[in-house]
DNA sequence: GTAATAAGTTAGAGAAATCTAACAAAATTT
DNA sequence: AAATTTTGTTAGATTTCTCTAACTTATTAC
């Protein structure tokens, strides 16, 4: 059994290295705010746990079986934040502080029942793959709302950032995901974009924002 | 802001002095599995806190503070074991373990909708009043169903174990809280008692188990 | 009321996870 | 290619929570 503090850096690892492919000492140190010779002596300790390869100065990556113990806690965690959502009715805004807790919860029965009340979902709602249960997790191929065209007209599938403020910026806009959003504009200076969406005619989004959004072409 | 570890020990005295009035360290060395010097040692920070009034060789006794924080998490416990049971569907003998771990979870507003969900509960799964927003609790006074006479009838409002295998033999008996159960006879011999409830004309119950079962009358 | 037992404390050590200071290796800049 | 910066490691200290061994105080038994 890995210690709560483990967890943490098992599931910091799977994500970095999803995010940026590579993870080293640095990274992984801004990550987690743990200074850097603290995180070197806990990827010797999770090297002897078979968690992580680890050779000094090389970069980090976490083993089968550290991927298959990162993807169940992620999995852990984004069921929880579905059913935060879907089943207590808290703002997909508000989870991701509870889920980072409840994602140490031992108890495969309370899990198993989450998935099943909610009809075994796929996705969390910010859009992000719930790992199998084998920890296995796949993306699905989505483009940045920056990289569409001029009239294309795009599903919004998931968003980047999670953080609360991006995602309360968004409930201002009234913009959730599956939405259907048509591009009207593209401004050359600074490439923010005009869409219409639902109600919404003209709504200006800045390139950060897009660059946030990913969405399904239709 | 306590640790985990601080919590639990709280929580351990609050329920043992609800359960025998005072408490030692023997006793709560017993009650958490920690050697007694462990426990000395935390009773001296716990006192340097304000949570606990503690003088050598003497009983030990939560302050108000220490009796408010302890009653907060004893809400979190059982109002999560509320929701396990009725929200999730979880049996009440698979749920004290997740709601030991729940418990501990920061987060005020994760609570309140529990709460809200759920109606804002009096009582656990298990009869066990639910402390309120100032961690403050009330015990009605019960009967155990070992001091009942012959041709009372009762209702079955709590249990006071909460093992899994006590709770588990409920469920073979069909037994549930509100149940209203007759007494036909009691056994001079060994205190067992014969009642009848439900479709249950003639259920022979051991002095061991009615010790356990708190009854009101009606 | 003394001896035996139980309960409680003190002292010192150890594991887990963190830190700072100092040094070493690798990458980048000029 | 030398200097500088960034990245990573080693060594040693600190905090929290735990333990065992040895001793002290309180309680119980006879």
């Amino acid at each position: 059994m890995n210690s709560l503090t483990e967890e943490n850096y098992l599931k910091a690892l799977f994500n970095i290295a999803n995010e940026t492919g590579e993870v080293n000492v640095a990274e992984l140190s801004k990550r987690l705010e743990i200074k850097m010779p603290t995180v070197t002596s806990m990827m010797k300790k999770l090297s002897e746990k078979k968690l992580v390869h680890y050779e000094s100065y090389k970069p980090l990556q976490l083993t089968d079986k550290g991927k298959k113990e990162a993807g169940l806690i992620i999995r852990k965690h984004r069921l929880t934040e579905m059913f935060l959502v879907d089943k207590m009715k808290l703002g997909w805004e508000d989870v991701h502080d509870i889920a980072e807790q409840i994602e140490h919860i031992q108890s495969p029965v309370f899990f198993e029942k989450m998935d099943e009340l909610l009809g075994y979902p796929k996705v969390d709602p910010h859009g992000s793959p719930i790992p199998d249960k084998n920890g296995k997790v796949v993306w699905k191929e989505y483009n940045k709302l920056s990289d569409c065209k001029v009239g294309e007209t795009v599903k919004l599938a998931a968003v980047i950032n999670t953080s609360s403020g991006f995602l309360k910026f968004l409930n201002t806009r009234e913009m959730r995901l599956g939405l259907k959003i048509k591009i009207k504009s593209i401004e050359a200076f600074d490439k923010s974009i005009t869409v219409s969406y639902g109600k919404h005619q003209a709504e200006a989004l800045s390139n950060i924002v897009c660059e946030r959004l990913l969405v399904e072409k239709q």
